[in-house]
RNA sequence: GGCUGGGUGGCAGAGUGGUCAUGCAGCGGACUGCAACUCCGCGUACGCCGGUUCGAUUCCGACCCCAGCCUCCA
């Protein structure tokens, strides 16, 4: 275990706290993760990348993680999807649930240590809501819907900050007046006629969306846990009930930490399914390497919001064009590993204020540049620097894949052995100071969006961004 | 309206009470047969108005603007 000073900004009392875990050594998270009923957007991606960089730089510090990223596979959208789609939920739900695996994968999400599903967890869930009905924080309608009693709780408000009795004057009244105030929420619906359901104490339903986050976290967790993440869209209502709802049902603290991702936006709109201005992970995976989308979502700090524009990539993948073209030939995988060098403490220090990867990412830029400085004259050296940038390229989850890779990757067919055959015939060309044959091979390589580097042993090439 | 977070150089994006972010783009130089790669150097950036201070982009106050949440949403 590294010591460590890690601090996280802790959404529930607005500022920076240095991080101590329940258990020493071992961090329990959970996480609010997808409702699966189609393909993951890049706001998505952004949610699943913030988290998986966390736990890579919790493990990172020595930490044990048991990551926690629950799925919700049953709702209104869900059961309205399956319907369109004329077919079972659970198909519908169980291919987007591998598509979404595809799609964690190839940004290199690593999977979380445990995914629950709320269809797998009724039982705990009926649970608990029958301790919330026991405990008279949560009552049964006429039609059979049980909803949380808000009144009862009176914590409620403290992680969003709102005021009860301003929720209560904004709230918009319901229709039907099943509920006995109108902040209150559904924990368990009853099933409209044809609807997939479960037996409950209350009838034929299924639970509310909140009630699932409570039930699955407590059950993998415990009561209290360290960290308790999702996006910040998430923070009212979903996560203010959650609290409520724990904390009723065990009377102890629910989350330590409360973690929320920023936005990603489009035209300085936040990127949604409602506002239809959204760019699934596989249609820009379709444009862009992976590891491009990845460096765009790390490059700002969590919290921050990001813009989504092509600008943004290509600026993105020009970046990481540096660091890869450092990296290149410097034969990282037999250097020395340095430990505890300027750079790594740099990087720590940067990424334990907040995780604050804007800044541990200039590291990796100081790293290339002292590397390109000492890899003519000293290589050993060069290569303990390239090993260092692949290490701590890692904890962001970056510079994984090989250099020459990445440099030759495109979107259309590279002809590898005919780009080879053209260096070996201008090395030749160049040999015999013909500059002119030298040049057309240069230009007919070019016009193959083959750029050519000509360095003391022998010439490099790499495919030329667009 | 309430709550939350912001407004930094051409773009992206950190940070700090007083020489430096960083990356992309641009300009000058070195290297190169010419390039590319690389290195060196460069650009009077901190929404507006006051205040505190020897000194504020950084602290305090007012104002303007933007985004998110308050309804399903990562």
């Amino acid at each position: 275990m590294m010591k460590n000073d890690l601090h996280i900004y802790n959404t529930l009392t607005r500022k920076k706290e240095r991080f101590v875990p329940i258990q020493p050594g071992k961090v329990s998270l959970y996480v609010c993760g997808l409702t699966t009923y189609d393909y993951s957007h890049i706001g998505h991606a952004r949610m699943l990348v913030a988290f998986d960089l966390i736990v890579r730089y919790l493990r990172y510090l020595g930490y044990e993680v048991n990551y926690v990223r629950n799925i919700t596979d049953i709702d209104d959208k869900i059961l309205r999807r399956a319907k369109e789609n004329d077919e079972y939920f659970a198909d519908l739900t169980e291919r987007f649930i591998a598509a979404t695996h595809e799609d964690e994968a190839s940004l290199f999400i690593l999977p979380p240590d445990q995914e629950p599903r709320a269809t797998a967890h009724i039982a705990e869930i009926i649970a608990m809501i029958e301790k919330l009905i026991a405990l008279d924080y949560a009552y049964r309608a006429s039609n059979g819907d049980v909803y949380y009693a808000v009144h009862q709780f009176n914590g409620y408000g403290k992680l969003s900050n709102k005021n009860p009795e301003e929720l209560l004057a904004g709230a918009r009244i319901e229709v039907g007046e099943l509920k006995r105030d109108p902040r209150d929420f559904a924990l368990w619906k009853a099933a409209k006629d044809e609807e997939v359901g479960w037996d409950s104490p209350w009838g034929y339903g299924r639970p509310g969306w909140h009630i699932e986050c409570s039930a699955m976290s407590t059950c993998c967790l415990g009561d209290s846990f360290d960290i308790h993440g999702g996006g910040s869209d998430l923070m009212f209502p979903h996560h203010e009930n959650e609290i409520a709802q724990s904390e009723a049902a065990t009377g102890k603290h629910f989350a330590n930490y409360w973690m929320h991702n920023g936005s990603v936006r489009v035209d300085n709109e936040k990127m949604s399914k409602s506002l239809g201005n959204f760019f699934t992970v596989r249609e820009v995976l379709a444009r862009y390497p992976a590891e491009v989308i990845r460096y765009l979502l790390v490059a700002s700090q969590y919290r921050s919001p990001i813009n989504y524009s092509d600008q943004g990539l290509e600026q993105a993948a020009a970046s990481l064009e540096r660091l890869y073209l450092a990296i290149r030939g410097a034969g990282a995988e037999g250097a020395r590993d340095l430990t505890n060098s300027q750079y790594e403490k740099a990087f720590r220090k940067a990424m334990d204020d907040d995780f604050n990867t804007a800044e541990a990412i200039s590291v990796l830029f100081e790293l290339a540049r002292d590397l390109n400085k000492v890899r003519e004259q000293d290589p050993a050296q060069a290569a303990e620097l390239a090993r260092l940038m692949v290490k701590l390229g890692g904890v962001l989850g970056l510079l994984q894949g090989s250099a020459e890779a990445f440099l030759r990757s495109s979107s259309t067919q590279v002809d590898a052995e005919l780009i080879e055959s053209l260096i070996v015939q201008r090395r030749q060309a160049r040999q015999d100071k013909n500059w002119a044959l030298a040049d057309e091979i240069r230009d007919k390589l070019n016009a193959m969006k083959v750029v050519v580097e000509d360095g003391v042993d022998g010439s490099s090439w790499r495919i030329e961004r667009e």
